[in-house]
DNA sequence: GGCTCTAAAGTTTTT
DNA sequence: CTTTAGAGCC
């Protein structure tokens, strides 16, 4: 292999591996690069097998991306091999081979977030606590910090000092997190963070195991280390005690997760802890303009406690950073689309090309409005993941059920879904007597004579139907694939029915993410079975789907588009142009960061993020007025934009004139539909969703009562009805096979038949 | 036990 | 303004 189109720093910390190094990475400098090569480097020069290497990232995207890039260098055999991936992806899987260590069923459910408040919000309830003031969401975040810190329920007093005043009004979080984690352990379930508590509990108490994987794993890398939490730290910590072999790789001034528990403490410190380990700083931006890095440069200065470094591009000058005042929001967004349209009229810029970042989601509305009033097409990135629709989570949750029946969340979604007229009232006579008895819900309800369930005739036998069901393709299940049973569950469960029956309009489109669900499970068999000639279980599906979100779905149709996002989102992307909007106190600063200077600089790390996505042109804008819950509100311009150097920026008095604001040019510019997509897995949107023009299909425009069509799933059929509605154009349809259906025009997939 | 209406609340979110 | 969660009704 060659270093040769690397820099020397680059190079130098592409092959250095005597002992613990820190890669200091400025914004465009080549981080990836150097990961990359540094992993080919180690096998193909140093001679360390595939397997030997951990490479740690945050999102999957990333190992991907990573992998494939290692896989051109040194052929996809080696790649395959590498121990890459998230944090939670590999030590999961060290979890699932030791689990006999841990009092844990080898068949573990992963709860995901909404699992996780769910089961707060019933320990709550139980526990006889009000539910306003310890909300899941504020308890769940209590208990991820401490977990995040290491600090088990028994510690949790001591070690929680500086949420004392917190704890004033929630004094019983310990209590509750005490039980949370009896539950998950009787669920035969773990969180997120318990991946990496249990990891470390794992290597703690157990030496001979620690042992064994410091010496699978020779060498360890880690990105993104400025995100890393106290878990993760003693992780590495503890894999890296025995031969030092560690690299980790990071900006500090790129630090934007502190919210999530991530402690930028860990990459200033690295230096200190791994004593004496090497620092390399990649300081050339091969990104940005020279101006632009200056204006970031400039920027980031005011903040305390940085690594030193000096960014530099030798890049073209560049223009400064425009800064934009607009009246009002709507005005803010019709400037920056009327700037695109420009953009992309006048220069040789495509829509691809531009991004519109913001601090928060809510801001993403007026952008949409002016993106469609223009006519630009634009990609919406977040907002609900595919998997966290309430129809996917019923499919997987029966799935979940089916490999680990203690677990108590997807229980209780399945009995609940769909409707077998059991409710509350039996339900929480089901987890009392599951509760005493230590048994799971699952046990209580397959024979609730046996456990003497206080129900009368008919509750006891639908109980018993809908264990025995499950059972029933439990019992079958050994024989058959993932998909298989996926497909089994499906008509087992009555989900497919009760949607098929539904008259609800929206049932249409939970139809079609379900296919979607079976295809992606179908894919997961297949590729499996190709790639690793395994036999692909419900159980390791499952697993994968619970640390997959839909950032991870490259999407084939954000093909030439504007892409609007939360800054957040955008950390690791760039775009030729960017546009920053909303720069006011309270907002670009949050309001909830301005108390301190450790929120502040968060906030400003934040900026500094979203100002080095560019790399030719930045805009950042503001608004004077901002309609926001439903109030008007006056804010003030960014303290971060004065504290740009003046020489770097350049300010435009009004939007008015010097972005040819102008009614006339608005419906010049406008055209009736365009297509826009939300960055989710060619999902179906719902009905209900605003954004009306989701889809890649073109709907039908006019249908007339009597007219014959097809559609992809119902077949032939013939229009009876058509009527306008809030949402919509609807018709009503009598298939030939399906019956008769209530569809919305430009979702539905009609065609029209001669 | 399941559906419809009204009230409260409203950052960022790699897993 | 929106969305979501609980109380009330059938």
């Amino acid at each position: 292999m060659t270093t040769s189109s690397l820099n020397e720093q680059q190079k130098a910390a592409v092959m250095y591996n005597e002992g613990p190094s820190l890669v200091i990475a400025g914004a465009g400098s080549g981080k990836t690069r150097v990961l990359t090569y540094k992993i080919a480097y180690l096998m193909e020069v140093v001679g360390l097998k595939p397997y030997q290497i951990m490479a740690l990232t945050f999102t999957n995207k990333a190992a991907r991306e990573m992998k494939q890039r290692i896989a051109t260098m040194v052929g996809e055999e080696k790649a395959r091999h590498l121990a890459m991936g998230t944090f939670h992806s590999q030590f999961v899987k060290i979890l699932r081979a030791e689990s006999s260590y841990l009092d844990l069923p080898s068949n573990f459910t992963v709860y995901d977030t909404s699992d996780s408040k769910s089961l707060i919000k019933s320990i709550v309830k139980e526990m006889q606590l009000d539910d306003k003031t310890y909300k899941p969401s504020a308890v769940l975040s209590r208990i991820s910090a401490a977990k995040n810190k290491m600090i088990m329920p028994e510690a949790y007093d001591d070690a929680a000092g500086a949420s004392v005043d917190f704890m004033r009004r929630m004094p019983k979080v310990k209590a509750v997190y005490a039980a949370y984690q009896n539950r998950l352990r009787q669920a035969g379930a773990v969180d997120f963070d318990d991946m990496l508590c249990l990891t470390n509990r794992l290597f703690a108490q157990y030496p001979q195991v620690l042992e064994k994987y410091q010496n699978r794993f020779q060498y360890i890398l880690v990105d993104e280390y400025q995100d890393t939490n106290y878990a993760q730290y003693l992780i590495i910590k503890a894999l890296a005690a025995k031969h030092h072999r560690v690299c980790v790789v990071g900006d500090d001034s790129q630090s934007i997760y502190a919210f999530r528990g991530a402690d930028i403490s860990n990459i200033l410190h690295f230096q200190k802890e791994y004593a004496p380990a090497k620092l390399f700083k990649l300081e050339q931006n091969y990104r940005s303009t020279q101006m632009l890095v200056e204006a970031a440069n400039s920027l980031i200065a005011h903040n305390r406690g940085r690594i030193p470094k000096h960014v530099f591009s030798e890049n073209a000058a560049g223009e400064p950073v425009q800064v934009v005042e607009a009246y009002s929001d709507t005005e803010e967004a019709h400037m920056v689309a009327m700037r695109i349209a420009r953009l992309t009229r006048s220069t040789t810029a495509s829509y691809g090309d531009i991004a519109v970042l913001y601090r928060i989601n809510a801001l993403s509305r007026s952008l949409e409005d002016a993106m469609r009033n223009q006519g630009i097409p634009y990609v919406i990135y977040g907002g609900q993941s595919f998997y966290q629709r309430k129809e996917i989570k019923d499919v997987l949750a029966y799935l979940r059920l089916l490999v680990n029946p203690s677990d108590e969340e997807a229980f209780k979604r399945c009995v609940n879904y769909p409707a077998r007229g059991i409710g509350e009232t039996t339900i929480n006579k089901v987890k009392e007597v599951s509760s005493t008895q230590q048994v799971s819900l699952f046990e209580v309800a397959s024979n609730p004579l046996a456990y003497n369930l206080p129900v009368n005739a008919p509750t006891a036998k639908r109980l018993m139907a809908f264990t025995e069901s499950l059972q029933h393709i439990a019992a079958n299940m050994q024989q058959q694939n993932a998909y298989e049973v996926a497909v089994q569950v499906l008509n087992m469960s009555g989900i497919v029915n009760a949607l098929k029956a539904s008259a609800d309009i929206a049932a249409e489109s939970d139809l079609q993410n379900i296919d979607q669900l079976l295809g992606g499970i179908k894919e997961y068999v297949d590729k499996q079975l190709e790639e690793e000639g395994q036999e692909p279980t419900l159980a390791a599906y499952l697993t994968e789907v619970a640390l997959l979100t839909d950032a991870d779905n490259d999407s084939s149709d954000d093909a030439d588009k504007v892409t609007l996002m939360t800054v957040h989102a955008a950390k690791g992307l760039e775009f030729p142009h960017v546009f920053v909007v909303g720069l006011e106190e309270e907002l670009f600063p949050s309001c909830k960061d301005v108390e301190s200077t450790e929120g502040i600089e968060e906030e400003r790390r934040l900026l500094y993020v979203a100002i080095t996505r560019a790399k030719e042109q930045c805009f950042l804008s503001y608004a004077k007025s901002r309609f926001r819950n439903g109030k008007t509100m006056y804010g003030m311009p960014s303290r971060f934009i004065r504290e740009i150097d003046k020489r770097y920026v350049q300010h435009h008095a009004k939007g008015v004139s010097s972005f040819d604001f102008s009614r006339k040019d608005d419906s010049f510019f406008s055209r009736p539909t365009f297509v826009a997509q939300r960055k989710m897995p060619g999902l179906v949107a719902k009905p209900s969703a605003v954004s009306a023009n989701t889809q890649s299909f073109t709907p039908l425009q006019h249908v007339v009562v009597g007219q014959k069509v097809l559609h992809e799933k119902f077949g032939i059929g013939v229009v009876s009805l058509v009527e306008e509605s809030a949402s919509g154009t609807r018709v009503k349809v009598q298939f030939e096979h399906s019956g008769e259906r209530l569809l919305l025009l430009k979702f539905a997939k009609l065609k029209i038949i001669d």
